[in-house]
DNA sequence: GAGTTTGAAACT
DNA sequence: CAGTTTCAAACTC
């Protein structure tokens, strides 16, 4: 690992790991609420609190299971960790009532965010800690907390605080009103700490990212400075002594596995470093417990203890990353040290995070897996069978990319076994950092044949996941060429259409659209861009204007929207999937030589469209992404329901794009096999004019771009844009479900965001900043 | 599932 | 650029 030029470039990027924690929680803020473009963020935040709920029930079954049996078996540490899970039910139960109220109206109105990001974090964890190696008990507890948590929106800084609190309060029962008092005082003095909380938070939680106890342990230590230093600091006045002597808690961490209580542990530590740090009276009662935890510096069972709970923010960092990756690729950057120690965890938490993914949407993110994973994502954000099927299936697909960074990697990736690729693609991904960008770029360059607008950041690689999330999901799900003597290389291939690889559910002969012919197909992709550069990019464009206007209903195709090259239908009337304008969604235009046009979308003659009529039948083909996708993106975004909706109703995008979009919103369920990966085209110019379509209004593609993006960009995004308006923020943005998923706030994310940013152009994002 | 239809992609 | 061939999806049975 620290020999492979990933992690070199982690390395590089380590002085901003400390500022990370930071960011990272702030990412996350960001892209739970401000992440999202205009477009997006009413629909994130609906899509967030659908994906708690859903979390929530999720978790809550295992979790349950979990702490049932965590809290028998651990002892003071566990305790504690019931203890926060007690807290959380008071919160939502009368019992220990603690400070719930207080807690909960602090928490409420950043609750969504704070739950998704620690739901997110959850499930990351879920993910990482899931796998068989972490002991049942700190799952449980996690789990637990999660859930409750998750169940009490209002609890996440009640968790975060309370966690702490819990520890030290819940052996005592007057603790909890000294939480309370606590937790009361702290948002008295607070007030919007929260974020802060969860910026902490968020920091510890990159710190868990890392796997290795004992890299965790170094490496948190360094990153806990930097991050949490103030934390540290706190410790000492903590009497983190006296707590750690009283609370063995980080001995149950068990150290790899008890993550469980180390995430939570730290996120109570994260909370109550702050809050000890504006109330550090209250501290020393309860600090006993979050300084055992949290203090162990000095002594070696601090350390120990550090290590777990540094390898609990760590997996969070993880579980963020892992999250931001499915949501919002922002975060890799804060993931990247993370990401790089917890290797091996990751593996295995990928492989759990299948299952977790199935049950619940977040999933996962699991970015973790290139291929695969992406592939996984992408289905395991609509169902989780893909997920696992992803998961099964090695390779999976993989999104092909010309950057030579991306395409490595995808190669690698794919080669791979699943966990390794899925930590590999991780850490690449994290590597590749602004490549979050790029990938949802990719993704929608893929789906409209488009690599081309990732060019510029394929290079940086870092878009595979989220087009591998993004594609697969889509794409897989979607659509499988059947070809049998183009080998996959030609237009007349789907997928290659598509800019993936072909995956098992492809009936193909002599397939040729693999990763490993990877040199290949990169060749003939720019042979056949050279007589045609458009020839990957969408061929439904839409006009921004039109298409997203309210006033027009979504089964009309703007007329801004239509077929890049018009169509030459002569037997079908337009009526039927044979007509690509039909078939994208679109009307026909003045492009188009059809004969006899009765496009319901809108005829070549000018005449109006038939109108919603017209959309079932175009959608039903694609129905299967294009439903859950819709779903998704319903619930997900509001504010998006214009331009997403519409767009996905009306605008037929191609249905890759839309599988990839229902993928990377997680929700769907999926209806397909995962879909062949999304070729990283490098520089495709397609992309590029993707890009300009999009900002100068290709309706269709962006808006499944935009999809896709959503999660991840808009937290970035925001932020790009004000700082550098990068393309490919806004597409990140632009998706919904990332951001549900990953509400990072994710400073260090931005910084990866940032390098991303530049590199593209947003042409989404123009519209969403237009639509903000 | 096999066969037909259709129109885009590829070729000349 | 037009015409032809090839191809695979869409469609039908």
């Amino acid at each position: 690992m620290q020999d492979s030029p990933v992690f070199n470039y982690i390395n590089s990027l380590s002085p901003i790991k400390p500022v990370r924690s930071v960011n990272i929680s702030q990412t996350f803020n960001s892209l739970t609420f401000a992440s999202p473009p205009s477009v997006f963020t009413s629909p994130h935040v609906s899509n967030q609190k659908e994906s708690r709920f859903l979390r929530r029930h999720f978790f809550s079954d295992s979790s349950k299971s979990g702490l049932s049996s965590e809290n028998g078996n651990e002892g003071n540490t566990r305790v504690t960790t019931v203890d926060t899970v007690q807290v959380f039910n008071c919160s939502t139960d009368p019992p220990q009532s603690l400070n719930s109220g207080s807690v909960i109206r602090e928490v409420d109105p950043p609750n969504e965010n704070l739950e998704l990001a620690i739901e997110l974090s959850r499930t990351l964890k879920y993910d990482c800690d899931s796998p068989e190696s972490n002991p049942a008990p700190c799952h449980g507890f996690e789990t637990d907390s999660v859930l409750e948590i998750s169940g009490t929106s209002s609890t996440l800084r009640q968790f975060v605080q309370e966690v702490p609190l819990k520890r030290c309060s819940l052996k005592n029962g007057a603790e909890a009103q000294e939480i309370c008092q606590l937790e009361q005082t702290k948002e008295e003095e607070v007030g919007n700490d929260w974020e802060n909380l969860i910026s902490d938070t968020a920091g510890l939680l990159v710190f868990d990212s890392s796997n290795d106890a004992e890299a965790c342990k170094e490496q948190d230590q360094k990153l806990l400075d930097p991050n949490t230093g103030s934390l540290v600091p706190k410790l000492p006045q903590d009497s983190t002594d006296d707590l750690l002597k009283t609370q063995p808690d980080v001995q149950v961490c068990s150290h790899e596995n008890g993550d469980m209580e180390n995430f939570v542990t730290q996120s109570g530590e994260g909370g109550m470093q702050k809050e000890t740090n504006h109330t550090p009276q209250e501290l020393p009662s309860t600090s006993q417990n979050k300084q055992g935890v949290d203090f162990p510096s000095e002594k070696m069972d601090d350390k120990t203890e550090i290590d777990c709970k540094q390898r609990g923010t760590r997996r969070r960092c993880l579980l963020f990353e892992m999250v931001g990756h499915k949501r919002s690729l922002e975060d890799n950057s804060n993931s990247r040290s993370s990401i790089s120690h917890s290797d091996g965890k990751f593996a295995s938490d990928d492989k759990q995070l299948v299952p977790f993914k199935a049950g619940n949407s977040s999933s996962p993110c699991m970015l973790p897996g290139i291929g695969l994973h992406l592939n996984a994502l992408a289905a395991t954000t609509k169902d989780t069978t893909r997920v696992v099927k992803h998961e099964n299936l090695p390779s999976g697909r993989q999104v092909i990319s010309m950057s030579s960074r991306l395409t490595s990697l995808h190669s690698v990736v794919s080669e791979q076994n699943p966990l390794n690729k899925t930590f590999a693609l991780n850490s690449v991904e994290r590597d590749m950092g602004p490549a979050v960008n790029e990938v949802q770029v990719m993704q929608d360059a893929s789906q409209a044949s488009g690599f081309g607008v990732r060019e510029e950041f394929n290079e940086s690689s870092s878009p595979r996941k989220r087009r591998r999330r993004l594609e697969p999901a889509g794409e897989e799900a979607c659509k499988r060429c059947n070809c049998k003597k183009s080998k996959c290389l030609k237009l007349y291939c789907e997928c290659f259409a598509a800019g993936v690889y072909c995956v098992e559910p492809c009936s193909c002969l002599d397939c040729f659209n693999k990763p490993v012919h990877e040199d290949t197909v990169l060749a003939t992709r720019k042979q056949i861009e050279s007589r045609n550069p458009l020839a990957f990019a969408p061929k439904v464009i839409r006009s921004a204007e039109p298409a997203f206007e309210i006033g027009e209903e979504p089964n009309k195709t703007p007329a801004s929207a239509r077929h890049k090259k018009g169509c030459n239908c002569k037997k079908s009337s337009c009526l039927k999937k044979y007509c690509e304008c039909y078939q994208g969604g679109v009307g026909c235009s003045i492009n188009c030589r059809c004969e006899s046009c009765k496009n319901v979308f809108g005829r070549k003659d000018g005449s109006a469209p038939i109108g919603e009529e017209v959309e079932p039948e175009v959608e039903e083909p694609d129905t299967c992404e294009k439903n859950s996708v819709r779903k998704s993106l319903q619930i997900s975004e509001v504010q998006k329901d214009k331009e997403e909706q519409y767009p996905d109703h009306v605008m037929p995008i191609t249905p890759f794009q839309i599988c990839r979009m229902s993928v990377q919103l997680e929700f769907s369920s999926i209806g397909k096999p995962p879909r062949p990966s999304i070729f990283p085209v490098g520089s495709s110019p397609r992309l590029q004019a993707n890009r300009t379509l999009k900002r100068s209004e290709t309706l269709p593609t962006p808006l499944k771009l935009e999809k896709h993006f959503q999660i991840t960009p808009e937290d970035e995004t925001p932020e790009i844009l004000k700082s550098n308006s990068s393309p490919v923020s806004s597409v990140k943005t632009s998706s919904p479900n990332r951001k549900r998923v990953s509400p990072p706030h994710g400073r260090s994310t931005r910084k990866l965001v940032l390098q991303s940013i530049p590199s593209f152009p947003s042409l989404a994002y123009h519209e969403n900043d237009d639509l903000q």
